[in-house]
DNA sequence: TTGTAAGCGTTATCAA
DNA sequence: TTGATAACGCTTACAA
């Protein structure tokens, strides 16, 4: 690996005039940058990343904290994250949770020491600590989908609203019944669950005369079952994630029940995988690009110094399927 | 940010001092050393990974490339490979490619100036320029799923003998036409399809006097669907990916035919979605925890400097469905 | 337009 | 058991 000094040595000139040459910086003779460029090319000169991150303080990455990479929800966000990184010349680094709260802390320790310039994450922890070690760690964040607290930059969706919708098709569908399903929900108190507590108010406050039943159980499955088949109201499902939403159609198909005639269901996400379900589900999908583009627009204005706190709500739209 | 140097003022020692007792080195004074542990501890102090990884010339992060961040099969491998490194003490950088070849120059590109310690990766190239390319990055490197070059460490799995166990099972159901599904095949010539050739040959050895048709263009679902409503034969896909095989199943359902009552199907990969999929499709899954456990392990010894240029083959498992 | 030299925060080799 | 000090490869004042 050949370096500057190197270079410097093969083109009779000093290490700074090779930096201005392969930095294409202005105050550099045109003659000795290509000669220099060329030089370096022939000998297949590579900056040294590690070098250059010490001495300038910055390294270009970004850190993204996917909660589980094997909900394809983070498929969308990490593909068009990782482009528009690339972009602008940053690359980016996934920091992968297994599940727990506890890791959250682990892939921070992970990215601090790193020392990526940004990270944008859903928070998932929760309490006064949490913001503590949030805000000592010096790196400017975004939070995505999960409003945590005012102090952070947020970009997510209005919940109520797309609820609201949803519950009006439902409603306008004929049922009497909507089982909420979120079975995180039961970690109430030691995780962040804002966007599924907002969920749960849009429901509770558009649900008109329809009867409501949360599951928030890890056996909800079982509970889906019990319900639908001693109920004599027709229920409807509407779930926090596709992933629930598939697996209830799943066991029920199982008892030869299918949306929409036994029961109706709703997922969330739109995840690619719908495709080959049949019948349809209809869902609800999150401006996977649009939250990106104004979490990253952020992030690299953070990044820059302009400390500009700010809440970005966008809109999520109802895709129709078959199951209501 | 507190560093070495102000450690070494607030506990009246030197730099080296601070060092050794920050890195457990066994030529300290007990005492000093629990002291400046103590004092590290109360101002927080993270040691400089950029600064770490300049003195050391090593940075402890390994690199995976992956094709495509929205094929399923990747997910298991990078949860899992994730793992095993934090446990010993490596961390992972995905390096994410947009499905073309050209972008695996792109990733490697970005791996090499990160100074990754090493890469895992599944060679999609092909060529000299290729081979010449990977041996000037003086990474070491370790090759999954899909052989290139002896020169190069591999773990992969044995083909030939699972496609004979499918096409046995193929055979005693009684299908009389095979229809071997693979549309990378396409790419012959200038891409890597070492594991696709290596499966194709191994139908064509054992296929007996069963029919053999291979689809192998882009229009794959349009000509599977001509192939089976046309032929008088009983036929069954054999397909290089579960998502061919869904695809395939998807498409034929709107037509109201279903395996394994109108034609038979095979997938590869075992992903996690078959689960919502009836009729269960049977496949083929990958021992994906040993392939990387392998991979490691081999990737370390280059690391450590212990040439070791080995070919590990294992054995892939046949997954019964209900789709043939 | 060019060169000199002082960092950046560690590690590691000596010598004490 | 400790301390000085020279790397590591690059950037960036400042001086020429």
């Amino acid at each position: 690996m050949i370096t500057v000094k190197e270079l410097a040595k093969l083109c009779n000139c000093s290490v700074a005039t090779v930096n201005r040459a392969l930095n294409d910086r202005p105050d550099i003779n045109n003659q000795t940058k290509e000669r220099i460029k060329q030089v370096a090319k022939e000998h297949g000169y590579r900056p040294h990343f590690i070098a250059r991150s010490l001495a300038t303080g910055n390294t270009n990455i970004i850190g993204l904290i996917v909660l589980d990479i094997k909900n394809p929800f983070f498929e969308h966000i990490i593909d068009y994250l990782n482009q528009r990184l690339l972009e602008r010349g940053y690359s980016l680094h996934l920091g992968i949770m297994d599940g727990s709260p506890e890791s959250e802390y682990r892939v921070f320790e992970q990215l601090a020491y790193m020392k990526v310039d940004g990270i944008i994450h859903v928070p998932l922890n929760v309490g006064d600590a949490y913001k503590t070690y949030l805000k000592q760690l010096h790196i400017p964040l975004v939070h995505l989908c999960n409003w945590y607290d005012d102090e952070f930059p947020f970009v997510g969706v209005e919940e109520s609203q797309i609820i609201a919708e949803a519950v009006q098709h439902i409603q306008q569908a004929g049922y009497t019944e909507l089982i909420y399903v979120s079975p995180p929900l039961r970690y109430k108190g030691s995780r962040n669950l804002y966007t599924l507590e907002e969920r749960l108010k849009g429901v509770q406050d558009s649900i008109g005369d329809m009867k409501l039943h949360v599951l928030d159980t890890k056996d909800y499955l079982q509970k889906s079952i019990e319900l639908v088949s001693q109920s004599h109201e027709r229920s409807c499902f509407l779930c926090s994630s596709d992933i629930f939403a598939l697996d209830i159609m799943t066991q029920m198909r199982a008892l030869d029940m299918t949306p929409p005639k036994d029961y109706g269901i709703i997922g969330f996400d739109n995840i690619t995988f719908l495709k080959h379900i049949s019948p349809r589900l209809t869902t609800i999908a999150y401006p996977v690009e649009e939250l990106i583009d104004h979490a990253l627009e952020e992030l690299l204005l953070m990044i820059q110094g302009k400390q500009c706190i700010s809440k970005h709500i966008l809109k999520a739209h109802f895709i129709p399927g078959e199951t209501i």
